[in-house]
DNA sequence: AAGAGGCCCTGATAGC
DNA sequence: TGCTATCAGGGCCTCT
């Protein structure tokens, strides 16, 4: 599901219900994930209160009482899901097993006093993580680049990492070592924006194109957050409401159409870069 | 050392 | 209907 904006809905939808709560317990049903979930999570985080949600880029981060935190990274598929309690007498694995549950990828159940928050991943490229100081949170963190709307996504350092880079700056924008937050669906719509064709090289962006890159990059970004995120493929916030920024999308998934641009006449095409889908018009996107 | 490509996984859909 | 191939909001690892 998940880009920076989609991130952000879970968050948002999350914080309301979670702060402040304490996870009662923890339930693991499957532990492979991108990387194995640790066997003793239930013992670090059962019984512990959330002080807050943080979001770094494409990161969910739910931060304890205490100096605690664990970091859920969503990978393509990764969802949660609130769900309300039927009996919160009833612990047991079977029970959480209904009908009514996508319970075929339920990685974890955390388990609140009159609900449980689910985290659902059918091709298993997320993953969940523990750390017990800030330290070493900040330090698994500390080869991502900055997110757009931090201080860090700015003018200068963008011109500086620009600079020598042969790589072009579609794959730029999804490299995270450079921006965190911006995937695939995004990329293109930024670059549409922006005039930019996507196979230009980061050394060969020009100034003016840098500026175009941050201010569309959080033009696009909000607008995705405004409208609830993008649901393409099922996306939805925890409770279960769909994004509608898939029908603002002025390139992703539009191949064939025409370019919305006023008196372009042009039609938008899918172009691989890296073996991933890649869309944009030729005639506004040319250099 | 930067950049390209393979690979990890399941599920939905298109085409035969 | 049922097979196979392709593609999907990501990113780590290996090789050059």
């Amino acid at each position: 599901m998940p880009e920076l904006p989609e991130v952000e809905i879970v968050k948002q939808s999350l914080i309301k219900s979670v702060q402040f709560k304490k996870i009662n317990n923890l339930i693991i049903n499957n532990r492979n994930l991108r990387f194995k979930i640790e066997k003793n999570l239930k013992k670090k985080i059962a019984n512990k209160r959330i002080k807050n949600i943080l979001r770094k880029s494409k990161y969910l981060i739910i931060n304890f009482e205490k100096d605690e935190y664990l970091l859920i990274h969503f990978g393509m598929s990764g969802t949660l899901h609130q769900v309300k309690n039927k009996n919160k007498f009833k612990t047991n694995l079977s029970f959480y097993h209904s009908k009514n549950l996508p319970n075929d990828h339920n990685h974890v159940y955390f388990l609140f006093d009159n609900f449980k928050i689910i985290y659902n991943d059918p091709r298993r490229f997320g993953f969940i993580k523990y750390f017990n100081s800030n330290d070493k949170l900040n330090f698994f963190l500390r080869n991502y680049g900055p997110d757009p709307f931090e201080n860090g996504f700015n003018f200068k350092y963008l011109k500086k990492y620009l600079i020598n880079k042969t790589k072009n700056i579609k794959n730029l924008l999804l490299d995270q070592k450079f921006i965190s937050g911006i995937g695939n669906i995004y990329a293109s719509e930024i670059l549409f924006y922006s005039k930019i064709n996507p196979l230009k090289k980061g050394k060969n962006i020009s100034q003016y194109e840098i500026n175009k890159i941050i201010k569309k990059t959080k033009f696009v970004l909000s607008k995705a957050i405004k409208k609830g995120g993008s649901s393409i493929r099922n996306f939805k916030n925890t409770k279960g409401k769909i994004g509608s920024y898939q029908e603002e999308f002025v390139v992703y998934n539009r191949e064939n159409k025409n370019c919305k641009r006023k008196n372009c006449k042009e039609k938008i095409v899918k172009i691989n870069i890296s073996k991933r889908s890649t869309f944009i018009c030729k005639y506004c996107q040319k250099k």
